[in-house]
DNA sequence: TATAGACATGTAATCGATTACATTTATCAT
DNA sequence: ATGATAAATGTAATCGATTACATGTCTATA
């Protein structure tokens, strides 16, 4: 922090007015007559003054601070949504604090302590897996009406929050893996419990039953969104006696997973079998082959984040803590080269 | 923030102690009786009491924040580099704040105001294309002594930085390419002007003329990192004449780009055309080829950048202001399949 | 037993900005 | 000219934790 802290008191003095009246100027500008302000700023100016926030913060019980709580930092799907948020709360003088949910896990720490401790006027939580436990937790300090999930969301609380629309993504793609002429679709999911994986399994299910296509158990492959999980899935499809020949990856990393030891064990895509991902980062336009898939506006998502937590902790809220229906940004297939019409 | 706040006051009233009392139980447990100290957390348990940071950190003229400046946050490049410093900062209740410059550029604000503005005690800079003028204004308001860069530094400058071994992996990778038979080199550069780039094309240019390997001034292809330029650079090395059989990409991303217009090009990766990229994110592993590439040790570097402004930013510093020596961080070859013996 | 020193704890000033309330000044209607 | 009202500004209490200094207690030594 500052070490030779020019004070309100020493603007005040070099204005010739009192310290209210400084901090009027900064606060309510309108109060002061158009001299005065005058005055002040150019006080301000010259002393190169800046308003210490700690006091500031201390005065008003406000912290000026959000807290983003994200599942993994190194998992580069949050990074566009970071940018979103931190482009919003830049225009707003509010910090961004960033706070990865996995780092605390081992010390026992719920998440409401992080709240807490770190003194933030609310949060976006990017992470679905909160327990009934933690909610409650802030539900009994009164907090719930700080918080926006973005996202993933708790299933079965209407917190506020903002996501992609899941299931129309995953229809969207059997739709296109259909068009291509597949029948026999297998569905890559993400983590159980995960209300991301429900979604969008559903919204698979849902379209492979209007479809009428068929259905097989060993089609629908555990994940959990890694290029981990997406290798393991490639092994169990080329060990199966009746290959589906098209799959659908809960996110674009299981597909590169994917895709990389279905071509290591010299199956090609799309020609032997069809990928199609979901999330639509960066790297997806480069792949080889270049990935079909669905895309999130994550920079959007961030961004609707944010604005509406800002909404929510505002003096006199926009939004009311029992608003149940989240904020939906649509989703958009993505044709490119890696799902193609089967061989026979 | 809190709302019904328990200060205190209240704990010291529910122990039957003073408030110093209490406040030395949570800043120096060591100077008091056990008995007492034990009455004091029962009473900090009983009541829920959490300081308050704001008034902790205007008495105590710190921030217990650190502010973190990225060039781009939607570039996944940095998130490993995050989570390594958010495990360190998580494990001293130092509070992360991160700002992307990219944001602010058009606001005309400069960093140190940033820095002055957000009241941190210290700050990490991955971004390396601060001007001359940003700095002084640093120095001029004694401010050197509280950053730190990593991955990226200024060039001329002593501050503090971490950095990887850049001009090894650079030799490293020609190495690799010359052991595999390869002669003609080619390079893609990062962005004039920044040091990574500079590091990067001196060591590629180095190893060249010690092993004595042909030059072309078209070999040396500017780009920026980004899979973009890789793309661009790809339709550059389709167009030449003499082409080289290899090329040593500045960046993974940009080395996909690279990989992905080649292939597009029916230009097949390695047996045409050899490919090493720069970071080894996680990606590289799972691309069809897999990267070969230079792998940058990211979550370490994060760790080390922390570890190493924590040390500049203690009471009484362990590290001067004037050390001059970066903190290096070795970087290694990481063979896989994007590399192979040239054709002829 | 007296006294110094170590140790534990309490009292109250302090950090710097905000803001309720008080005061002063200007404006207007009667 | 006078009192009422509005507008501008000032005074001082306040937010909650820390810590220098003061006080009190206990032990050890002469």
């Amino acid at each position: 922090m500052a070490q030779k802290s020019v004070r309100i008191r020493d603007v005040a003095k070099e204005a010739g007015v009192s310290t209210a009246t400084v901090s009027r100027a900064l606060s309510n500008p309108e109060l002061l007559t158009e001299t005065t302000r005058e005055t002040v700023f150019a006080a301000i100016r010259s002393t190169g003054y800046r308003v210490n926030k700690a006091a500031r913060n201390l005065r008003t019980r406000q912290a000026g601070a959000v807290l983003v709580l994200v599942p993994n930092l190194g998992n580069p799907f949050f990074s566009q949504i970071l940018a979103g948020m931190s482009e919003c709360f830049g225009d707003s003088d509010t910090s961004v604090l960033i706070a990865d949910t996995k780092d605390q896990a081992p010390s026992g720490k719920l998440i409401v302590d992080y709240f807490l401790d770190s003194q933030v006027d609310g949060m976006i939580c990017l992470d679905g897996g909160l327990s009934g436990h933690e909610l409650q937790q802030f539900s009994d300090k009164g907090l719930s009406n700080r918080i926006v999930f973005a996202c993933e969301w708790v299933h079965d609380t209407c917190l506020p929050s903002v996501r992609s629309d899941n299931a129309r993504g995953a229809r969207l793609a059997v739709q296109h893996l259909f068009e291509l002429g597949h029948r026999k679709i297998a569905h890559i999911t993400g983590p159980q419990e995960n209300v991301l994986t429900h979604a969008r399994r559903e919204g698979m299910l849902a379209e492979r039953a209007r479809l009428e296509l068929p259905v097989k158990d060993e089609w629908i492959i555990r994940g959990d969104f890694s290029l981990e999980s997406g290798r393991r899935a490639a092994e169990k499809i080329i060990a199966m006696e009746d290959r589906p020949t098209a799959v659908f990856c809960a996110s674009d990393q299981v597909a590169f997973g994917l895709m990389s030891t279905l071509s290591a064990n010299g199956l090609r895509v799309p020609e032997d079998i069809s990928v199609v991902g979901f999330d639509d980062i960066e790297l997806s336009e480069y792949y080889v082959p270049a990935l079909t898939t669905i895309r999130q506006d994550r920079h959007a998502l961030g961004r609707k984040a944010a604005t509406l937590l800002m909404e929510c902790i505002e003096p006199e809220p926009v939004v009311s803590a029992e608003r149940v229906a989240p904020v939906v940004v649509d989703v958009e297939l993505v044709v490119r080269q890696s799902a193609a019409p089967p061989a026979n």
